[in-house]
DNA sequence: TTTTGTGAACGTGTTCACAGCG
DNA sequence: CGCTGTGAACACGTTCACAAAA
């Protein structure tokens, strides 16, 4: 099998949030071309997505819902849970903590940390913040999320992966310089804003792009 | 010129922030060679991504830090102010208002807007919420910010687009129809977690994905 | 000599179209 | 017949490599 492409990850994120839905409505089967109406995508993106992992579904039939759920969460690694220490308890932090969902994903964040001694000891939500420094002594975790200010973003990351992360969201907007061993992805909305506005600067009408619309 | 290609773009808001940078140390001259540095990425790319907009270098001496900057802002949109509304007054909400950066760029945050009536007129900010029912009737509003519950999303995104927004910022977990003269952007943190899952779940080393990371 | 700008080559992800199987 | 699974064709973004210019 060869390496798997981003975007068909990112996909099969959404088909499995689909399944769950559908799952909900009581619908036992679904075809590839009902998957992709939902997604707004083709049936065949859909059906090559799940090719590279098996052979899921039933020629004349479809997909069965329950067991492509089971099947996506295994690929996804949502069959486990996953130990998640927030760095920094501002604003985002603090966002990040109240966002319903993640746990019930098998996203435990299980500590929080921060520098500034003026938070440290407080509490965010049920946890009570600890001082970054103690880091390394602490844990393991197995992925953490980066929600420091821009500064100090490069310095906790690498940290973070001296301390043995292996996955890391950052939120500050700055490309970060990780080991390959170590999984980073990056949500910065300064970039999303700016594309926005590039979009929104153009003659043309703006289309919608087609890999994260 | 054909059509730019979203990744381009997003690698304009990064040359741009660099740019701000290097113009902050002094620098009066950068090759695509060095932005190419900062970026991780190749040299060619760069001039490549610069190419499609204009011929902004001089051979055998670099880009000039200033020109460029003021070239890219002009591309990007960013020689002027946006009005941006706030939708969803909640967690994600509050963190968004108090991310500094945004006004600096040009995206003025003018307007709060909730559904919950026990939210409407308490301050965000410096801001007070306003009744989401009346968002028509304001504005107008260039961009809008989809910080709500997954459940209200469309919903609002429909309100958005028939008061006449065109470009907004989804930061709800669920894939939302709007009309292709509308510009929209999904921030999906699941999505970002479960692509991490994926990562880490894998035997072989996670890499770097290329567009994102 | 240095570094840009760019056509051509390349590689990778998407779509097509149909064989295969229920 | 209906729908999946997939090789082949295609589209598109990246990298190469070099002519052109300072």
């Amino acid at each position: 099998m060869s390496r798997i492409a981003e975007s068909t990850i990112r996909r099969l994120s959404h088909y499995y949030r689909v399944l769950e839905e559908v799952s909900a409505e009581g619908k036992r089967m679904i075809s590839s071309n009902t998957l992709a109406e939902r997604e707004g995508i083709t049936s065949a993106q859909v059906r090559k997505d799940l090719s590279y992992f098996g052979s899921f579904g039933r020629r004349g039939l479809g997909y069965s819902v329950e067991h492509l759920r089971t099947e996506i969460r295994g690929i996804l690694g949502l069959d486990r849970r996953w130990r998640v220490a927030l760095v920094g308890a501002g604003r985002i932090g603090a966002a990040l903590m109240a966002y319903r969902g993640f746990a019930d994903q098998g996203f435990d964040v299980v500590a929080v940390y921060d520098r500034d001694p003026s938070v440290v000891g407080r509490k965010l939500g049920e946890l009570t913040v600890r001082d970054f420094a103690t880091f390394a002594t602490e844990g393991p975790y197995e992925m953490a999320v980066i929600a420091t200010p821009v500064r100090a973003a490069q310095e906790v990351a690498d940290a973070l992966v001296a301390a043995g992360v292996r996955g890391i969201l950052n939120f500050a907007p700055r490309k970060l310089k990780v080991p390959d061993t170590v999984a980073l992805r990056t949500v910065d909305m300064t970039v999303e804003f700016e594309s926005l506005s590039f979009a929104l600067s153009q003659p043309t009408l703006p289309r919608r792009r087609r890999t994260r619309g």
